[in-house]
RNA sequence: GCUGAAGUAGCUCAGUGGUAGAGCAGCUGAUUCGUAAUCAGCAGGUCGUGGGUUCAACUCCCACCUUCAGCUCCA
């Protein structure tokens, strides 16, 4: 008998006879690893555990802590989820049906049938039975021609068409209880490791994400070993949706959308505090970083988008309007307008590099059932800026741009993912300037210690880029920062020039960024972020003040004035009702501090102090608390 | 834009063809109170909008608007 040798991830290799499995080798370690396997690595890619292994192999036995075992799992539980629709819906028609980050979907035709909700229980229900059969999922290699011919027997079209791209290749089919699929794979050895199910939501998806096509029904579900891991998983999902900004804004009356004004929202007085504390950091922190603040027209003539191209690219987003023989729009990005302050006089080399910012206010028309909350809006608030560079100071100039954004991101505790996108097809431009400047991207990352994604061939049309992301409460992932080099758009359609040393007229470099991407969308982020609990800098309610009874209401005054004088947000709640009742309510509206006087502070001139979410944190002198809150402030503290 | 779901008092929600309901919030009065809800009373609605069916529509039908989930798009 031939023997492999199997290398694991500790470095030691174990010698084993040809076409072992990993369920086998999982046995050899430990019944334990035996019960907890559901995939196994070889040399990189995920496998059955009861595929056969055949030559010498670095191998790793995936467990449910593992992503591919994770994934093997939910995609496994996906044909199960198949095998129960077909069982009650006969004839229906599969199209794809993946694990996806946090569980999995299938997509499919079930003719003239609308899924209720009613419909999901039942398959829940039936998948449940068909887990505890606990069939085994068999692999099985066809050649070409049989896959066609069985599909065409079973008149699915959808799968013959993904078989049309996958000609004389050989084809695997997977065999679970009397579902029968062409899939990659892996899969778990038997379904009866899938224990706890819930389906979670039905939702069109048009077949191969092209809205020409058919719209299917995709059900979205989850599945987990446990009841009790399910049980958690449905538990994150409230608590999130527990925080959503919509929900947070409307309780907090931070803002509100009205069905008169789709896709902008009214700020409230509340969400004013914040949006102006958000806008008193930026410029405070720009004015220091050597920027000059602009403002262009919101209504501009067409002509200024033809010249840009934003006329024949991006003309459906952009509302316009005829007015006096001409065709005006509101404008959908700041960009262009800058140029325009950048070219009203002539520009020395020694003028560079020169930074406008611009807190522009845009109207984009994105398609009503793109709009949501504040993080799909039509209408823009940017803290928008654009640097014009010579070529030499790029390096810098994105440096220091990196070192803003980590700043900015530090100061509020989110975690930002880099991606870096390069060059995409058709892109205009000398490849070789594409080339230095993706490579100089790279370089102040790296320099910077930065983690980043690569997004080949993702860039915008006119130059590389970075992309900051961020998650939302409910896993979401959401764009907020960019740094984008444009070689291109503004300084080539807008012909920029400026005086090079000798004389020469040369064109400058342009980087359009954004670092909280727009307040709308950077509202709901942290107030998701935050639960609603600011921290005390950008808190609507910093102090509120509770006299005990009318008699102590003067010196709650006198307390009130002190903090006003110190220029805390303070407000006094003299109403007449009980202390735990105004406890109650500002502790909802999450106020960071509220100063409880009674008799005993009266006499002591001093404040008993409760923090948010902490509660009663003790008595002391009102000089102190002012010293204590003003220091949160100003050294903006994160208070969670 | 597409598919599905939803829209009833300021908010959260009940109400399946026969006189629109609750809790909270609001207002008035009483209560003067030490770290998450004091009590009582009052007021509040063109049931998203417009049509239709019916003796009668919040309820059934049609169209539209808005919101939500997802798809799609994102210079």
């Amino acid at each position: 008998m031939t023997t492999i040798a199997i290398k694991f991830p500790d470095g030691n290799t174990r010698e084993y006879p040809k076409g072992v499995s990993g369920l086998d080798i999982a046995k050899s370690i430990s019944n334990g690893l035996l019960r907890e396997a559901l995939a196994v690595e070889v040399n990189g890619e995920v496998w059955d555990l009861s595929r056969a292994i055949n030559t010498d192999a670095q191998v790793r036995i995936l467990k449910w802590n593992d992503i591919g075992g994770k994934d093997t799992y939910w995609h496994s539980t996906a044909h199960l989820m198949a095998e129960a629709v077909e069982s009650i819906f006969p004839g229906a028609k599969f199209g794809v049906g993946p694990s996806i980050d946090a569980g999995f979907y299938y997509d499919i035709d079930l003719g003239g049938h609308t899924l209720s909700p009613e419909d999901l229980s039942k398959i829940e229900q039936k998948m449940l039975e068909l887990a505890k059969g606990d069939s085994q999922i068999v692999r099985e290699e066809k050649n070409w021609e049989d896959a066609i011919t069985y599909f065409k027997k079973k008149n699915d079209s959808y799968k013959l068409e993904l078989l049309d791209e996958l000609k004389g290749q050989i084809i695997t089919f997977y065999h679970s209880g009397k579902f029968t699929d062409l899939c990659a794979g892996p899969h778990l050895p038997s379904i009866g490791k899938v224990k706890a199910i819930k389906l979670l939501s039905v939702a069109g998806a048009y077949w191969r994400g092209d809205e020409k096509n058919k719209m299917l029904q995709r059900i979205y579900g989850i599945s987990f070993p446990t009841q009790k891991e399910l049980d958690e998983y449905l538990f994150r999902i409230e608590e999130a949706k527990r925080r959503d900004h919509r929900k947070l804004g409307k309780e907090l009356d931070l803002f509100v959308f009205h069905d008169i004004a789709p896709g902008a929202p009214f700020w409230l007085p509340n969400g004013m505090i914040v949006f102006r504390e958000l806008e008193k950091f930026l410029r405070y922190e720009l004015d220091g970083s050597g920027y000059q603040e602009i403002s262009t027209p919101i209504l501009v003539k067409k002509e200024l988008w033809e010249q840009s191209g934003h006329w024949d690219h991006y003309k459906e987003n952009m509302f316009y309007f005829e007015h006096d023989d001409a065709t005006f729009s509101l404008k959908p990005m700041n960009c262009p307008e800058s140029t325009y302050v950048y070219r009203h006089r002539m520009r020395s080399y020694k003028d560079l590099p020169l930074r406008y910012s611009e807190i522009g206010r845009l109207h984009r028309n994105e398609i009503s059932g793109a709009l949501g909350g504040m993080f799909r809006v039509r209408q823009i608030t940017m803290d928008d800026a654009h640097i014009y560079c010579r070529p030499d100071q790029i390096l810098d100039e994105i440096n220091s741009l990196i070192l803003l954004v980590e700043r900015f991101y530090s100061i509020f505790g989110l975690k930002p993912e880099y991606n870096l996108s390069t060059r995409p097809e058709g892109a205009m431009g000398d490849p070789k300037l594409w080339e230095e400047a993706e490579s100089g991207l790279m370089k102040a990352l790296e320099h910077n210690k930065i983690k980043y994604n690569l997004k080949p061939k993702d860039g915008a049309f006119y130059g590389p880029k970075i992309d900051v992301q961020i998650q939302d409460a409910l896993g979401r992932e959401w764009q907020i920062a960019t740094i984008q080099l444009d070689f291109v758009m503004l300084p080539e359609r807008f012909e920029l020039e400026y005086v090079a040393e000798d004389g020469s007229r040369k064109r400058p470099v342009a980087i359009h960024r954004a670092i909280f991407g727009s307040f709308e969308r950077f509202m709901g982020i942290i107030t998701e972020h935050f639960s609603g609990s600011f921290p005390t800098w950008l808190s609507p309610h910093q102090t509120i003040v509770l006299p005990i009874t009318d008699s102590h209401i003067e010196y709650a005054g006198k307390v009130y004035q002190a903090l006003k004088n110190a220029g805390v947000r303070v407000e006094l709640d003299d109403r007449n009702e009980k202390v735990n009742y105004k406890i109650r309510e500002w502790e909802m509206k999450k106020a960071s501090y509220m100063l409880v006087v009674g008799d005993k502070e009266c006499n002591s001139n001093a404040v008993s102090v409760r923090q948010h979410k902490k509660g009663d944190i003790g008595v002391m002198p009102l000089d102190k608390f002012v010293d204590k809150i003003l220091e949160e402030i100003n050294l903006k503290t994160l208070t969670i």
